[in-house]
RNA sequence: GCCCCUGUAGCUCAGAGGAUAGAGCACCAGCCUCCGGAGCUGGUAGCGAGGGUUCGAGUCCCUCCAGGGGUACCA
């Protein structure tokens, strides 16, 4: 990237300044670029000469003098400039920007891509709803920033594994077999109660249904607590199936589906507890074991296994952690959970630090509550209530595409009200279709050239001068820093932005500039620009699990 | 009470400690002899309040106000 060899460019120049004696040998602070917020200031800015003035006691427009003179001259940069109070400017060449459209098509569907892992293994968990009912629209907000994560940390070079973890081992989940076997007898005629806090929606009822049209009523003959079993056995495959269909209603999927009883299965939760308690941070009190995080700086200790010898799901966690770190030796661990479990965070990362795990290598990221709205209407999901807004419901009604660009626009930390009249109606004047109209138009743009026969391959980018083609250029070039960017903050709700950002320049330079004209030397080097355009477009969507029409 | 998140334009939201705080929707005024008008060009309007740190604060720290979430031998 550009951006990278300018920061090296200063770093060399900081360097022999010092070297030369022109600027006091202290240390260097990370150099950072940013890109101006006026274009007239030019591409990138460095203020590098004001976070130094302190250190070195000297004014920042000479040490920005000083740089400048030790800069030396590239095929990129056009101009560096000193600007006060202390900015060092850069201005890209606009035949570099022009050649850089050739680049983008040499590229091809891989443009974008970086290499800043050096192998490293990173798991993004998400979504790992308790398989006990279908998927409600504030699931989905995981699920997109899971999947798009994915993407991008895939993209800017991590080997990434992404996976559900099925809670089928809980207390939630002996709730749903009973409140499914109760369903069943009473489907069956028979007289039965939902359990305390059972699950009431609609839908026990309907897999209760599916069960007996297809097994008849053989779970009546035997044992109650066998039964319960089995009918729960059955109603677990059908819900995580059902999850699964959802999911992939919006494009969303998994490398594994990782089964929380495996742990139990496969002594792993045995062998994360022996080495808690063998480092000292178990305890037992009350005739409970307790994870002694008090003293590692939590507020409590919380319970690992109950007295009635039950573990807790934070008992199967610390075994899940275990089994990520320990035994599958990911690098980097990202799990994305709701709002809910947020006082589960740092109870968490006190687990890994107990487990003799850095804890930065684990990376939570809280997605805020979704409330969900008809109209005025604040609609209050509750699954064991019944009252359910599903995901399903939401994609089958305003389609996946417009379902994951909303979801990604707003940043995790935001909480945000998902009105489903208004997303709705908005589906057919939303930023979701700008972005795609321009991938659409583009697509035309090129039939055109098609039909008429046009070869481009051989167009000269260098007569890209107009400022509607380097303007677009410029954000063609943003892509590969966006990718960097997201993959180190975890934030891809920049995706969303930056393709807007790109459809606008992409339709003003279109109304700008006529692509197939009578001019035989600029028509192909335009065509190389649309076609380099389309390339970062689809990639863009693709990064963010939308598609690309070529009509719509 | 304690912990976490959030308060930016009429609405929904962006905002690398940096230069004159940006988009979309809505509203107003323009633009179709021409590659897709689902488009383009312009206009109106804003950092919850108060302190502090800094050469520089929407961004960091403190106090207050407002909204949401958490605070179980539930998950």
């Amino acid at each position: 990237m550009i951006k990278n060899k300018i920061i090296e460019l200063l770093e060399k120049a900081a360097a022999e300044a010092q070297a030369q004696g022109l600027l006091p040998p202290v240390t260097l602070p990370e150099i950072t670029l940013e890109h101006p917020p006026n274009e007239r200031f030019g591409d990138y800015a460095s203020s590098l000469p004001l976070r130094l003035e302190r250190a070195v006691h000297m004014k920042p427009l000479d040490i920005a003098k000083i740089l400048v003179r030790l800069l030396p001259a590239t095929e990129e940069i056009e101009k560096v400039s000193v600007a006060p109070p202390g900015f060092i400017n850069f201005v890209l060449k606009n035949s570099w920007l022009g050649c850089q459209v050739d680049c983008v098509l040499a590229e091809g569907s891989g443009y974008g891509n970086q290499e800043l892992s050096k192998g490293s293994s990173v798991q993004v968990e998400y979504v790992s709803v308790n398989p006990t009912g279908p998927l409600h629209v504030g699931h989905g907000r995981g699920a997109i920033l899971g999947s798009t994560l994915s993407k991008v940390l895939d993209a800017a070079g991590y080997a990434v594994t992404k996976e559900y973890y099925v809670n089928n081992a809980g207390t939630q989940m002996q709730v749903f077999y009973h409140s499914l076997y109760a369903r069943y007898l009473q489907a069956l005629g028979r007289e039965a109660e939902l359990p305390a806090n059972g699950y009431q929606g609609e839908y026990v009822k309907e897999i209760a249904q599916q069960i007996i049209a297809e097994t008849g009523d053989k779970f009546l003959r035997m044992p109650a607590e066998q039964a319960v079993a089995e009918v729960g056995n059955i109603g677990l495959q059908k819900v995580v199936a059902a999850i699964r269909a959802d999911l992939d209603l919006m494009c969303v999927d998994f490398d594994v589906w990782f089964s929380e009883q495996s742990l139990f299965d496969g002594g792993q939760y045995q062998k994360a507890m022996s080495l808690l308690a063998e480092r000292g941070y178990t305890a037992v009190k009350e005739g409970a074991t307790w994870f002694a995080s008090t003293a590692l700086g939590e507020d409590k200790d919380n319970v690992l296994v109950r007295s009635n010898g039950a573990p807790t799901y934070f008992a199967s966690d610390v075994a899940y952690h275990y089994n990520k770190f320990v035994e599958r030796k990911f690098d980097r661990v990202i799990n994305i959970w709701g709002a809910d479990h947020q006082g589960h965070v740092s109870r968490m990362k006190a687990v890994v630090s107990a487990l003799g795990i850095d804890p930065s290598r684990l990376q939570i990221i809280i997605g805020q509550m979704v409330s969900l709205k008809r109209g005025d209407v604040l609609v209050k999901a509750s699954k064991r209530k019944g009252e359910i807004v599903t995901l399903r419901e939401l994609v089958e009604e305003v389609g996946p595409d417009v379902c994951r660009f909303f979801f990604l626009s707003r940043s995790a930390d935001a909480q945000m009200d998902f009105d489903l009249a208004l997303a709705k109606e908005q589906s057919e004047n939303n930023p979701v279709y700008y972005v795609q109209y321009a991938h659409a138009r583009i697509a035309s743009i090129l039939r055109l050239a098609q039909e008429k026969g046009i070869d481009f391959s051989q167009g000269d980018t260098c007569l890209l001068t107009h400022p509607a083609e380097l303007s677009l250029i410029r954000k063609i070039l943003l892509l590969p820093e966006l990718v960097e960017s997201i993959a180190l903050n975890l934030e891809p709700h920049h995706l969303p932005h930056y393709a807007q950002d790109l459809a606008t320049s992409f339709h003003s330079f279109y109304k700008q500039c006529r692509v197939v004209s009578d001019d035989e030397a600029l028509t192909p080097a335009r065509l190389k620009l649309v076609q380099a355009t389309k390339i970062v477009l689809a990639r863009t969507l693709d990064l963010m699990g939308m598609t690309a029409p070529e009509k719509m």
